[in-house]
RNA sequence: GGGCUCUUAGCUCAGUUGGUUCAGAGCACCUGCCUUACAAGCAGGGGGUCAAUGGUUCGAAUCCAUUAGGGCCCACCA
């Protein structure tokens, strides 16, 4: 058959997808005679579609499944999706707005309802993205954050943490979303690079019973009317004597305290600082340590409320409201100025709103104690980060650890599991069902006479990562009634969990290294005691090529799947590894794609070379040994190489490494060099250990190029049954002759020596040259003597007692080579190159001489480095004799 | 502002406890080749004061200090 020159992925990846998935190769069950290797995938948003990040993380995970699979370990990677309860919601919202259906129009179930059919509809289309990428997860397995089993396990898990005294429900300052009518978290808080422009105005105080006023400064004027207090320095001079004093709120009047603190900078603005504890953070830390009252002048819809007591301002945004206001101060002539600043302004990552600070009564856990044994295993080494620099990062999170809000203004989420029976701030229970509310609600009431209809459900639902952060423990069911019993999950009830947890290696993005990592370790210790996995794999961000992060609005993305359909799969995957140290950002470039496409094409032309051969019995293949030695050495010693590489989690190395075995020293040396003439046959023994190698290297490959090498193999042989390289053996490393790695580096440079005159003389390939080596020993060229011969197309090698006359010369390891050459031979030239070599010689072995005849260093250093020097002199030495000689006979 | 981290070839990066293999790899670049596996290729080649300065040492890309310039995390100024 002839096979086409290029290789053809389209016609290929879809076969063997298909076919691993019919034989049920991706699927796992706990298997007590095999070493479990468990890789639980960073759950994607539902509704999300494959970018490149997930490319490149999920690449890695699929490396590290495949090979584990192929060491023969039960390896399972169970994939999955997030509800991604605020990114969802918004697209819902959105989705609805297009129809003209406004969320504010529909009841809870409704929306919930239109939220389902989307996730139906476009729920998992990542999944199946990637599919195309080869990813051979379980799918069998495949879980969703808001799947039956897990809504209940995010419930109890809540429950518990609230009777275990970790959850609490207070009132804090947190992120008003105005538009998605929300909190967000401060991780979802953005701030524009380089700050915003912002004015800040001056406003004239007036003192209570006083001729003086004080003047503030401030960015938000329209918070004025919620001022509950004046603050300055305690140690400014200029106002301290206000201290105790009251002010009077422009407009409205209402009296106010002008009080000490040591927040208000001296040299920041005026020195004064209004205090409006409920539209500010640290006005609010300022007002709890003063006792202040708090004037919430502000709707959850951005619009002013009657507290603003100013009726023509009621009910008008707050933006609007700045605008009029600075008007109605310039008016009243105390508005005293106003200076342009930049400073920084949160948004919404969702809205880009500009993000509201807020009084309100959220849920909360207690992180400081639970968090405990997870900072520990990570400082401890019992969780190890990849790469290392990370510990520092983790440890500065862990040692200044923030409670954790975890309600959200949502509906699409896990709904909070609390209960209210009446209006008091303590009259709410914490239950699994409705059913045991009931119970738990008339004990605490003392009122038997409550029913289901007397309980009204909290409205929040969970922060996203409140139900993440149990997806190693929840995809194996560890919350079931079966396996959990007072707050803990039983160990040796769940034989799933106890198989395949802790999992082996958790592959992620550093920017979660917090919401998610941290917390998964945390649920770990807290549940089952024992970590959630034992690595992580702490990938970089995809950028672009200046740098900049792929983001749609920039439109620098490509799509990965028209990558795939252009390039197929195993070069999209090899490009993304080529360049991505862990941790590191990975610079996309269109032409590492095209490097993994370019190398495929090479190992299905190798191919086709080895496939064409025919076989003839009666040759001998005498001359093939030294070649097949040779690369059996170098096979085992890469092999060495790729497995420390992996077990550093230097991915991109260990590919780096497969690819220049395959390339170079399979194609480029040891093919050529067992290579038939064209047409002719090869003998039987040495096709067959070619086939055998080639097999090798395409199993050592399998995990970076899986449809390729899968394509070969069966190629390679005549495969029966479940005979597929998916499940083929990992090469176990053997010993091997260091002797001869060593003999053949020799004859490379005598090669790279011939062909480099070649070059420099424009002999033709064609053109057969001889060589002859001065030597005290030839028998040392004797088993790569044919090697050398035919890569460098030789006529003859041999040793010569003489100097060679009209020609090009070198020296390797004190020996020298003549190429003789028919035309007559520039002996200038020739000359003038031996003499340069001969001086960088002296000046080598000058230095060297200086080291060895300093005392403190043969004192000093090892004997092994001194050895080493002495070594080095005498080569030299040796060299500046053999040059000599030959430039003498020259002249 | 606090903490962490980085700076090695045109680009992206290796370089473990200072000393064989220390100045490397891939890509890019240059020269010559359509040589019947592969031009998505073959053969050969050039290229770096290891950010700067000072120190420790017999010896520094590697250890220390300072400086310059990046990056990340945290906290943030009304």
């Amino acid at each position: 058959m002839s096979l086409s020159t290029k290789y053809d992925p389209s016609s290929v990846e879809n076969k063997w997808y298909k076919q691993w998935m019919d034989k049920g190769f991706f699927h796992s069950e706990p298997n007590p005679d095999k070493e479990p290797y468990s890789i639980v995938i960073p759950p994607p948003n539902v509704t999300g579609v494959l970018h490149m990040g997930h490319m490149l993380n999920n690449t890695i995970q699929d490396v590290l499944i495949r090979k584990a699979r192929m060491e023969g370990k039960e390896a399972c990677w169970v994939p999955g999706t997030d509800h991604a309860s605020i990114a969802t919601e918004a697209k819902v919202v959105r989705m609805l707005r297009e129809k003209g259906i406004k969320k504010s129009d529909l009841t809870r179930d409704e929306f919930l309802k239109h939220a389902w059919e989307w996730k139906e509809k476009y729920g998992g289309i990542i999944l199946e993205q990637l599919k195309k990428l080869g990813a051979s997860c379980d799918w069998e397995r495949t879980s969703f954050t808001m799947d039956d089993h897990y809504y209940k396990a995010v419930i109890r898990v809540f429950v518990d943490l609230y009777n275990k005294g970790y959850l609490y429900r207070g009132l804090r300052m947190v992120n008003w979303d105005v538009e998605a009518q929300t909190t967000v978290s401060n991780e979802e808080v953005l701030y524009r690079e380089g700050g915003e422009k912002s004015k800040l105005y001056k406003v004239k105080y007036q003192i209570k019973d006083s001729d003086e006023s004080v003047t503030i400064a401030t960015q938000r004027p329209e918070t004025i009317l919620g001022d509950t207090a004046i603050a300055v320095n305690p140690n400014d001079d200029r106002f301290k004597h206000l201290i105790g004093k009251k002010a009077l709120v422009p407009f409205i009047n209402r009296e106010i305290p002008i009080i000490g603190d040591e927040y208000v900078e001296l040299d920041f603005g005026t020195g004064c600082l209004k205090v409006t504890p409920a539209h500010d953070p640290n006005d609010y830390e300022i007002g709890l340590r003063h006792n202040l009252e708090v004037i919430d002048t502000i709707n959850l819809d951005g619009t002013l409320n009657e507290k603003c007591e100013v009726p023509a301002y009621v009910g008008r945004d707050r933006f609007e409201i700045r605008k009029q206001i600075i008007k109605d101060l310039d008016a009243a002539g105390i508005l005293m100025g106003d200076e342009e600043f930049v400073t920084r302004i949160g948004r919404s990552e969702r809205t880009d709103s500009v993000v509201e600070p807020k009084l309100s009564l959220q849920w909360f856990i207690n992180m400081k104690e639970i968090s405990r044994k997870a900072h520990a295993a990570v400082m401890e080494d019992e969780v190890v980060l990849h790469p290392a620099k990370f510990k520092n990062t983790y440890n500065h999170w862990m040692e200044n650890v923030k409670d954790w809000c975890v309600s959200r203004q949502l509906w699409w989420g896990q709904r909070i599991p609390a209960y209210y029976y009446g209006d008091g701030e303590n009259d709410f229970v914490v239950a699994e069902t409705i059913e045991e509310a009931v119970t738990l609600a008339q004990e605490k009431s003392g009122n038997k006479a409550l029913t289901i209809n007397d309980l009204k459900q909290d409205e929040d639902v969970l922060d996203t990562w409140a139900s993440s952060w149990l997806f190693p423990l929840e995809v194996f069911k560890g919350f079931d009634d079966k396996y959990f019993k007072d707050g803990k999950i039983l160990a040796g009830a769940n034989k799933e969990l106890d198989y395949y947890y802790p999992t082996a290696t958790l592959v992620t993005a550093p920017e979660i290294l917090f919401f998610w990592v941290a917390r998964m370790i945390i649920a770990g210790y807290e549940y089952t005691g024992k970590k959630p996995f034992n690595d992580v794999y702490l990938t970089g961000i995809v950028r672009d090529k200046q740098r900049r992060k792929m983001s749609k609005s920039l439109g620098n993305s490509p799509d990965p799947l028209d990558l795939i359909a252009q390039y197929g799969a195993d070069a999209v995957r090899t490009g993304m590894l080529f360049s991505s140290p862990a941790g590191n950002d990975l610079l996309y470039d269109e032409k590492l794609i095209e490097q993994g496409r370019n190398f495929g094409n090479k190992i299905w032309n190798a191919f086709r070379l080895v496939q064409g051969w025919e076989v003839d019995n009666s040759l001998s293949g005498e001359d093939n040994k030294a070649a097949i030695a040779w690369f059996d050495a170098k096979f085992n010693q890469t092999l060495e190489e790729v497995e420390d590489h992996f077990k550093k989690f230097r991915i991109s190395d260990a590919l780096m490494a497969t690819y220049k075995l395959i390339w170079n020293d399979f194609c480029s040396w040891y093919l050529e060099m067992i290579k038939p003439e064209y047409q002719k046959p090869i003998d039987g023994a040495t096709k067959e250990v070619t086939i055998s190698f080639f097999e090798k290297i395409v199993r050592l490959l399998h995990p970076f190029m899986p449809f390729i090498t899968e394509e070969l193999y069966q190629e390679l042989g005549d495969r029966k049954g479940d005979d597929f390289i998916i499940v083929a053996q990992w090469p176990k490393a053997q010993s091997y002759s260091a002797d001869i790695l060593k003999e053949a580096e020799l004859a490379f440079e005598i090669i790279g020596n011939v062909r480099n005159t070649r070059n420099a003389k424009q002999i033709a390939p064609k053109e057969a040259l001889e060589l002859k080596v001065k030597t005290s020993n030839f028998g040392k060229y004797n088993s790569f003597q044919g090697v050398i011969s035919k890569l460098s197309n030789l006529s003859s090698f041999e040793a010569t007692s003489e100097k060679v006359e009209n020609s090009s010369s070198f020296v390797l390891k004190g020996d020298e080579f003549f190429i003789p050459l028919a035309g007559a031979v520039d002996m200038d030239l020739e000359k003038e190159e031996m003499q340069k070599e001969l001086d960088y010689t002296k000046g080598f072995l000058k230095s060297v001489e200086k080291k060895l005849s300093n005392e403190r260093f043969v004192q000093n250093a090892p004997e092994q480095v001194v050895a080493m020097e002495k070594k080095k002199m005498e080569d030299a030495q040796a060299k500046i004799k053999v040059l000599e000689a030959s430039l003498a006979s020259m002249a």
